[in-house]
DNA sequence: TCGCTTTACATGTATATACATGTAAAAGGA
DNA sequence: TCCTTTTACATGTATATACATGTAAAGCGA
């Protein structure tokens, strides 16, 4: 039952169709790394703490694309779990960020398992489609972001 | 600082990297929608009830991928702002969501602001492009679903 | 028809996310 | 140095989202 016809063109919304992958996707990888204890997000963002080594607030903020205080309620997280730290930098308004030891260890558990779904993902688009996509909402985020 | 050379492949992931588009074409489209007072993930909904008619909560469930208790707490939502009823069908387990004239009103205002996001965006990328990457979002998701 | 199973929603709880706004520290100019 | 502006976070509030679980109605077999 089609009210209004014109508006099966939101059929193609590349938002609604982005979130919606999101969600699926989301759940996939994070049912492949619920045994690690750690959710899709927050294993990221221990990620990016890894790799950068002592990010502030802001450099994760940039890393991923993510509102400021989004990062910071998510770093309180981690921060209750006991995976992470924070503390002062020479810039008193900063804070530097850095994954305990315990941290560490989820990380390194996680990361086994995420390379499992990523495989799965991988194999199941076909290496040529996997990086395809990535490109383009690589061109996606900086259609966004040129206003 | 890289510590651990092997995470660099998470820079990879799809779906960190379906996230972090997602937020900001979200957000892009929000910034657009914003004059009808509408969120773009309720703009979505809306249209989708707009088309179907008149759809049970698990109708929606199915249209959009959406957990049963997403749907349920969005409909809320929606009714408090005036724009949907729901009434129990004729299983009476099932509630029959409608629109409201209010909310018939809102869905065509903001169809057009949608319009302008949706053609911005696929601008942007240009058809072929926004077209590939529609397909590609749907491939992932049957990713996901074949398990 | 009775009782068990399944289905369709609703609720409690928790994380993800962002906007508006507040606070403190750094930066810059007079 | 003092004052204004900018920067880096934190907090209040609201929506988005899902899992575990509860409840009521429908389906179904004996």
């Amino acid at each position: 039952m089609i009210q209004k016809p014109e508006y099966t063109q939101t059929w193609f919304c590349i938002s609604a169709n982005l979130r919606k992958a999101c969600r699926a996707v989301t759940q996939f990888y994070s049912e492949v790394l619920l045994p690690a204890g750690v959710e899709k997000t927050q294993f990221t963002l221990l990620v990016t703490i890894s790799m950068i080594g002592q990010p502030t607030i802001t450099d994760l903020t940039d890393a991923l694309l993510m509102d400021q205080t989004t990062v910071t309620r998510s770093i309180h997280l981690l921060k209750a779990k006991g995976w992470v730290t924070s503390a002062v930098g020479t810039d008193k308004r900063t804070r530097l960020v850095t994954l305990t030891e315990s941290g560490d260890q989820v990380v390194a558990e996680a990361f086994g398992l995420w390379q499992e779904a990523q495989g799965q993902m991988v194999s199941g688009l076909g290496q040529a489609d996997a990086d395809r996509l990535l490109e383009l909402l690589e061109k996606a985020i900086s259609v966004t972001q040129r206003g």
